[in-house]
DNA sequence: GTGGTCTAGACCACC
DNA sequence: GTGGTCTAGACCACG
């Protein structure tokens, strides 16, 4: 698993490792039982502090995605794929909730939002595609 | 004009102020040369400290929507109106376009996200309605 | 005597009108023993708080350059023509130690501004041949 | 990095901070991509508080010159360089022009404002030399 | 460790 | 009364 982290958008790398791991799980890339790559490794492989890998793998545990097997490392649950599919969409919700939020603040319509959606998404379509 | 403030959604209550002038502005609640309230007025209105608001005010100036009256006060420039237009939708926008990123990388299609956003703005309705 | 101030370029208005008092005796618009217009009279005429023209009326006799008498109003006393040759300069330089300072303190050198002064004062009197 | 910053001269300390880090990016003693001293780190060294030294930092984010990395510290933007090589003479540049209007508002002479301008850089030249 | 936000309160110049 | 600067110290998220 290889990991492609930005420092210069304002999500927390963390927060991006546990994104790319739930997404791992999801796509098939990561499998029930697998191991995941150690701290240290990914860490190093990303160009990452340490403190920050442990702190995504504590935070994947904690939503039992994880599970530390002694000696061996940390594997991917049985429960994990059941967890990611719901998880993915609830962490886009709730950023998105925040920024409605804001659009509601300063009087922006739902028809405004959905034009900006469609001309962003659009947008970043292209990007990708040119990359 | 009456500021209503949020301490627990995130946004930093400099940034609500700011934007809550803009807005006041965009809707003709606040005209050109017309005086904004003290710095000390509208932090005990909003129970807020003086300083807070006295750092919106000053993000505000470097904007150039407002101009300090020496031992006067804080009155709306002349170009105010113009440049409050454009910047609400700017700074939506752009948060938009970060959790559109996100969800890409989520592989949340474009459906998702449309449907996502109705349902959310719903809700925010809903919770605006009954506050 | 009719009094020219402007809010916006950070100049104090009371030392804009001590300012331009020193500037009418020099002138010989105002005379020894002449009356200056009175502190509501000029407030009123300036569209300025009678406080800060009080204020300048303050510091003018403190300079020795006006004087109170009783029941009538303020003169210009015997030593003003005096005072005022020398006090005109100096206001200048001060500002213009302290404008000099910074440019050291940004590494620019006296040739720069020199040419700075030329090209600024060019500007300024073209400026004032228009209005 | 180290500042020098004088508490008698009336300009704000952290203005003073932003000038001298524009200075030292013009001269190359901070280049692209380097970190910047700490908020801390420059409060202790310069004896002022942090909240000073974060504002000046804050301001100098606001003008593009300064990036902040997350939980890193602050580094030189590319575009700083740019941005740095007008900012320092326009900045005189007003200061001069605000002094050079009220010379021409007490009749000064563009040969006297010639005169005090080398006096007065002589007087500080010595001035810093002895320091 | 880093920056960022917020509070509290002092002091200043200006009107 | 007004805004502006500065200090001191608390709390937070991030690495």
């Amino acid at each position: 698993m290889i990991c492609h982290l930005r420092t210069d958008n304002g999500i927390p790398i963390y927060e991006q490792i546990c994104s790319q791991v739930r997404n791992a799980i999801d796509q098939g890339t990561l499998l029930t039982g697998e191991r995941v790559p150690s701290v240290r490794e990914l860490a190093t492989q990303a160009a990452v502090n340490a403190n920050t890998v442990a702190r995504a793998y504590r935070d994947l545990q904690a939503e039992g995605i994880l599970q530390s097997i002694r000696g061996t490392g940390l594997i991917v649950t049985a429960e994990a794929p059941d967890i990611c599919r719901g998880a993915r969409l609830q962490m886009v919700r709730d950023r998105l909730k925040s920024v409605l939020a804001e659009a509601r603040q300063n009087n922006i319509s739902l028809t405004d939002v959905r034009r900006l959606v469609n001309e962003e998404w659009k947008l970043a379509a292209e990007d990708s595609a040119t990359t």
